[in-house]
DNA sequence: CCCTGATTCGC
DNA sequence: GCGAATCAGG
């Protein structure tokens, strides 16, 4: 699978809002994490633009000159986590987009009319009913504006709930 | 052991 | 360019 650039544009945006690289690589469906800090590397998103304000800092220096291969520790010092000192205690998560993204990171189901709406585009408001073969590349969720009182849209709901079917009666019960 | 990201290098 | 292997660390 190529790094288009819609993938490559999710990539990004899921990045920079702070998702980790399993959590993306588990969404794009067909790629391990490694792939996908690989890429992140060549674009020069290691530094993370916007820094999660939810992760405690973290990065800590290997000391110098070491293990020229392989091995973790940032290659530079990166500056202590300004966001977070300047707000603790913040509890939300991160801001919801202003509009659902209504992005088909892999392939589009054919049983479904609408969107498919990752995991991690999820919203609150969102439709929660499921589309596709979870452990598939592609699944996702319907995503439209749910329903005040429940975890579906209106459609959905009217699938998911709808009245028991009308029981026959057992052979004994008939009989 | 689970997870995290960083780095190198064969492909 | 890509990402598996491998690393240190939480």
């Amino acid at each position: 699978m190529a790094w288009t650039e819609e993938r490559v544009a999710l990539l990004t945006r899921l990045w920079n809002e702070g998702h980790t690289a399993s959590q993306i690589a588990e969404q794009f469906g067909d790629i391990t994490r490694n792939a996908v800090i690989g890429k992140v590397h060549r674009l020069g998103l290691s530094g993370r633009a916007a820094e999660s304000r939810f992760r405690a800092a973290r990065i800590k220096m290997r000391p110098r000159n070491q293990k020229p291969r392989g091995g973790s520790g940032a290659a530079f010092p990166v500056q202590g986590n300004a966001a977070l000192k300047a707000e603790p205690g913040v509890a939300q998560a991160w801001p919801a987009p202003a509009r659902r993204p209504n992005l088909r990171p892999v392939e589009q189901p054919e049983s479904e009319a609408g969107p498919v709406v990752g995991l991690l585009e999820l919203r609150e408001s969102s439709c929660r009913w499921p589309i596709g073969d979870p452990d598939q590349p592609g699944f996702g969720f319907c995503g439209c504006q749910k329903a005040e009182d429940g975890p579906y849209c209106e459609r959905h709901a009217a699938m998911a709930f709808q009245p028991a079917a009308r029981r026959r009666p057992t052979e004994k019960e008939a009989a």
